[in-house]
DNA sequence: GAAGTAATAT
DNA sequence: TATATTACTT
């Protein structure tokens, strides 16, 4: 089977798009208000970094130790333990602008709560390649979370969506396998991101007891390119909304048969573990915290690591 | 402390 | 609903 893993692999691969033939969706997704709103810098290519005041100050040797840096997104907390609730301020969407800046409490940052994170395709996608790389075995948060290498993606994101991905995986087997009746339970509603993303093969090996052989993470082929995934993140505000912000995950829903391809594969440099590159743009995701405590109905925050821009 | 799982919350 | 968080176990 190791043949056959090893074609998957190189296959999908051929797949994935160029460069250049991916879209700056993030440039429309960010418009400059919002961008010089929240400090977000969107680079050539597409990607987007949020320069949080942070006191993470890169440095010059950042480039190796992007690894660490990515470790220590939130590092220990400052000296404002105390700083748990945040200053109720205006509560003005101008406000989100100084995020940990000005203000004396500074960077409540560590301490605040990310936006939920939107799994967009393409995120997925890359979680799912992560995977495949490291392999049964070593497919563990941290380190899927490390290979991302997404700016902002914390380990617990990726503990709660390898939670369901698996449940989903599950399922998958079961189905495979059990060849009872209806073989179209799989579809539910909320497979739909699972599906978007080719399941290796062995990730649905049944009897995988000793069979946890990996394909070797290290040297991923050709993908030499060097810009890491960012953070983006969009308020959502009751008034604010605009539509392309919240429609992330929005409308894949109409898929012709069911399962969708994305013209833009996000096909991101899957630096080695051992001594990740060092893409690094900013140690600290962008995250808005949420100072007005969410209505119910909805001003909610969301982290969107990937523009789905289907469309 | 990291990870896995289930349950629960938002 | 999708994702986050918590509690508990390993």
């Amino acid at each position: 089977m190791r043949e056959e893993d090893s074609n998957w692999f190189s296959r999908w691969e051929e797949e994935l798009p160029s460069q250049e033939e991916l879209m700056p969706l993030s440039q429309t997704l960010i418009t400059p208000d919002l961008a010089i709103a929240f400090d977000i810098t969107t680079n050539n290519n597409n990607n987007i970094i949020i320069q949080q005041q942070q006191n993470l100050q890169l440095q010059p040797q950042q480039q190796q130790q992007s690894l660490h840096l990515l470790q220590q997104q939130i590092p220990t907390t400052p000296s404002n333990p105390t700083t748990q609730q945040q200053q109720p301020s205006s509560g003005d969407f101008a406000d989100s602008g100084e995020l940990g800046s000005a203000n004396g409490a500074d960077e409540p940052a560590r301490t605040l709560k990310r936006p939920r994170l939107v799994w967009t395709p393409q995120l997925h996608k890359r979680f799912v390649d992560a995977v495949a790389h490291l392999g049964i075995k070593n497919a563990v948060p941290k380190t899927i979370m490390q290979l991302m290498s997404v700016d902002g993606l914390t380990r617990e994101n990726v503990a709660s969506h390898l939670q369901k991905y698996r449940l989903y995986l599950k399922r998958m087997q079961g189905l495979s396998g059990g060849g009872s009746g209806g073989g179209g339970g799989v579809d539910a509603a909320t497979d739909h991101l699972f599906a978007s993303s080719p399941v290796p093969p062995h990730f649905l090996q049944q009897g995988r007891t000793n069979s946890d052989h990996f394909l070797p993470f290290v040297q991923v082929p050709a993908l030499q390119h060097h810009h890491q995934m960012a953070a983006a993140t969009a308020v959502q505000h009751p008034q604010l909304q605009q539509p392309q912000y919240h429609r992330q995950v929005g409308h894949f829903g109409s898929p012709p048969n069911g399962h969708f391809e994305h013209p833009f594969l996000s096909r991101q440099p899957q630096q080695q573990l051992h001594r990740m590159g060092a893409p690094v743009h900013s140690p600290v995701a962008g995250y808005v915290e949420d100072k007005e405590s969410e209505n119910a109905s909805g001003g909610r925050k969301v982290l969107t690591l990937f523009p789905t821009g289907d469309d």
